[in-house]
DNA sequence: TCTTTAATTAACCAAATGGTTAAATACAAA
DNA sequence: TTTGTATTTAACCATTTGGTTAATTAAAGA
């Protein structure tokens, strides 16, 4: 039996949504929908290192939200959202639940299969 | 002038999103899609202890996406999908850019902004 | 009151993350 | 060939993250 676990899963979808996590991140994204910049252009806004910058660039590379080529000296940067219709994809199947009426719903269909919600307890140990 | 920071910044969309970075919480969210559970209920397909199960569902808590009552000893935990509506909205603005044909009228509109783009260079020095 | 069940807290640990400065690399230009 | 510019790599550091086990808290039930 193993002691300690550490291990990141490197799925796809875990993967994006930390890049995400980022707002520098997210701001080099929001930067690039105007079109290509070079690592310096795209650190220029932000008071950060160019080795920050540069790892930062890493991470969305490797998530996929980013690709880089190579142009003289430079390493021009250009989006590649295609990831984030995956992500989006999957949050979609939580729609329901976030628009209001369907959450009344079932806040009302919860409490009619729980039956005395306040007095009788044990509400949670029905399975699926 | 400060040598070392690190301070994650804790705005909404950062937690939402690492929140949503670990593949353990994801399949607790989905989990609770069917209703309330207690943590006991949520622990049990995850080989994982109890107190791992507890800090995963106080991220979740954190960012808004569970939310926890208390019924006897029991600890039910619900969805609050709100917080995926305001990602959502946020990746809404790249929608275009993973839609394909847009791709291409960029890849193109570029082409023709940054003139000769194998040969001169200099391509990512234009600003906005 | 004592015991059992549900869950959290505390203390620990290893790896990952996000930053730093200094050095190295890659190419362009003089 | 040397110099300058753009960027990455290396080595470091502190904090955060995701896990562990052991101890504690809270309520129910005998």
């Amino acid at each position: 039996m193993v002691k300690y676990k550490t291990t990141m899963s490197p799925d796809r979808l875990s993967l994006t949504f930390s890049a995400l996590a980022d707002p520098t991140r997210r701001a080099i994204l929001a930067r690039l929908t105007n079109g290509a910049r070079s690592v310096t252009e795209l650190a220029e806004p932000h008071d950060m290192s160019m080795p920050a910058i540069s790892k930062h660039l890493r991470v969305l590379e490797r998530s996929g939200l980013i690709e880089r080529s190579r142009e003289a000296q430079w390493r021009p940067c250009r989006i590649k959202a295609a990831p984030l219709k995956e992500a989006v994809d999957w949050m979609e199947q939580y729609r329901r639940h976030w628009e209001q009426s369907l959450d009344r719903l079932e806040e009302y269909l919860k409490v009619l299969q729980s039956g005395k919600p306040k007095a009788k307890g044990k509400t949670n140990e029905r399975k699926k």
